[in-house]
DNA sequence: GATGAATGAGATTTCATTCAT
DNA sequence: AATGAATGAAATCTCATTCAT
């Protein structure tokens, strides 16, 4: 349901009114609860679905034979792309983070599992390490860095956008995807830094 | 007031409650009145504060004559600093963001501008491009670079400490600092990349 | 429609749910409103069956040839009877009676009337007055007792099990048939009081 | 709060609206609210403080040197004392009785335990059956007997007072107090019967 | 400064009833 | 006869805000 998910994104859970959702999807408001047993239900429904979504878009990902760069570029596109998909998710995204209940983290935490890239990420920068390919590090570090780099700016791509002074996003967006790939592997390189 | 913070962070603006907020600080409901003008009013200064203080360190954390890691570092543990100092501040900064309004995005915005921070790194990695020390690249991609492998961590701590398995976050945000500088520079550094 | 009575007895008129009527009786609830033209309809249908069923029987109890005593038992008898036979109608009657609307009394007064049995009664005790074989005194009076005696307990039943400790209604209610004339008559006569 | 009362009296708990029940106070609906959680909150207050009322009164009215028909005559009295100063607590305890949670029927209970009368009562019956001033009998059910005999017409007064044709409600019920004791003593005394 | 009571507007939810098929 | 969806009115309850003291 877009206009829900519209005000849960624009008001947040405690802020969003059933009343605006109704009359948003020019529905009667008894409708939302004939469909769904509370506000609660349909709020789950409503972000559970694009869930569902992107944990079965990132499981479908990675065949298994992929390169580590192929990997990082499909994850630096997917978050993009998803975002591009339903603009509205990110702003509901953020505030469940903002507070997490162990609910709504299991839940995330599922997509991630799904998509079997946590494991195989840990994994991939462990053997790079052994091999003397990546410098010496904590993984879970290279993994934060990696997705920090790409959920960083999705998320705050409105702050950013003011303060750097960014007026096409499109544009900036295409480039970010390249430099943060690049910025990564050259910063985990080993070498003489 | 920390009982105002406090539900600021765990509830939202629209979640919070007046009532709660006064007896969380034992006083009279009325008083929060007497105080403030309204909720409104309680929230801004309540945030204020911390932007304020925020807005103050900042400024004095430069003089000018840093090099550019001593920066960098300052930085990174500015951002655990002022989380640790206030963690339910972390919430209610994420809320904010997650629809930002456009007084509040000018808010934070002052505090960058007022540190200087935005626009000396800004000219600082010019002159490191121009001088062939950093690789060539758009300096807002940077700088972007560098403020989200800091603020990613601390915004999403609670659900990448799930994801990765991390037990004792003390000792992890002190390799992280470190961690993020190293990654960083090495990132941006020019060479056979 | 027992569905119904269920609910009318479980909840009142107020409180019962056409929703939930329909789910008992295992049909879509529009169909209520096919067969009943509203809430109201269906309730007076409901019951009316009980009182129209109650009002024949009770009519068809008496030839005219009856001794008192044996008038008496049939009463007590039957009151148990249709009890036994509507279960909930004991509710419903009793929610019906704690408030009672005009129509209702009389719809109940139409029962007692069909059955002739007030008239009938008032004027045996009259006689029995007259004769000098029960004590003088308000037929009126000798009625009601009669009538309480056995509605009391069976109005009252779960309070009346509860405070007295009886276990097996079953056996109870059979010695209270005969206890109950025998304490009446026993009552009314005449005598050395 | 007699208002509340009233509209539970002529409605029944569901049927009950807290509107209408503010209205009748004068106050604001929320000020309901204010002084007691729910409505279901308020029901049990309004009806708990007659049962409070009940409980000290029966409790205060025996010494224990009574004569049998000393307590008769109280008890009698006492039924139609309480129902002529809240004469709404008929319909609200009918109400109740006629669908009785386990809760209010354990109200109930302990305020016939709280009395004393019916250990009390038993226990004398037992007495003078096995004196022989009593005929043999259960006592439980010559305590029913007498207690159905006052609270019937109690509760269904106003269907006797339609059948029977009785105008005079308050001339009735000083006949019948004496009437009931009298009855019920030469119902239960033993003799030729 | 401090408090308990008060209030109006509005939020979620319910429900008898009807409609379209 | 049967159903799922639809609706308007209303019910319970909440909440920011103010008042009287």
């Amino acid at each position: 349901m877009l206009s829900a998910m519209h005000d849960f994104a624009v008001h947040g859970y405690e802020g969003a009114r059933v009343d605006r959702i109704a009359e948003g999807a020019s529905i009667n408001k008894a409708m939302i609860y004939y469909h769904f047993r509370s506000k609660e239900e349909l709020y789950r429904e409503t972000i559970g679905e694009v869930y569902r979504e992107a944990t079965d878009k990132l499981s479908s990902l990675f065949t298994g034979e992929e390169t580590l760069e192929e990997i990082l570029h499909a994850v630096a596109a997917y978050h993009h792309d998803l975002m591009r998909k339903y603009p509205e998710f990110r702003s509901v995204l953020m505030r469940e983070l903002a507070h997490p209940r162990r609910e709504i983290l299991s839940y995330i935490f599922g997509i991630f599992e799904a998509s079997g890239l946590p494991s195989r990420l840990l994994a991939r920068f462990g053997e790079e390490i052994k091999a003397g390919r990546v410098r010496k590090s904590d993984p879970r570090q290279l993994m934060i860095s990696f997705l920090t780099l790409n959920l960083g700016y999705v998320m705050l791509a409105p702050l950013f956008d003011l303060i750097m002074g960014i007026s096409d996003r499109e544009l900036f967006v295409e480039d970010r995807k390249k430099e943060v790939v690049k910025l990564f592997l050259n910063g985990i390189r080993s070498g003489r830094s």
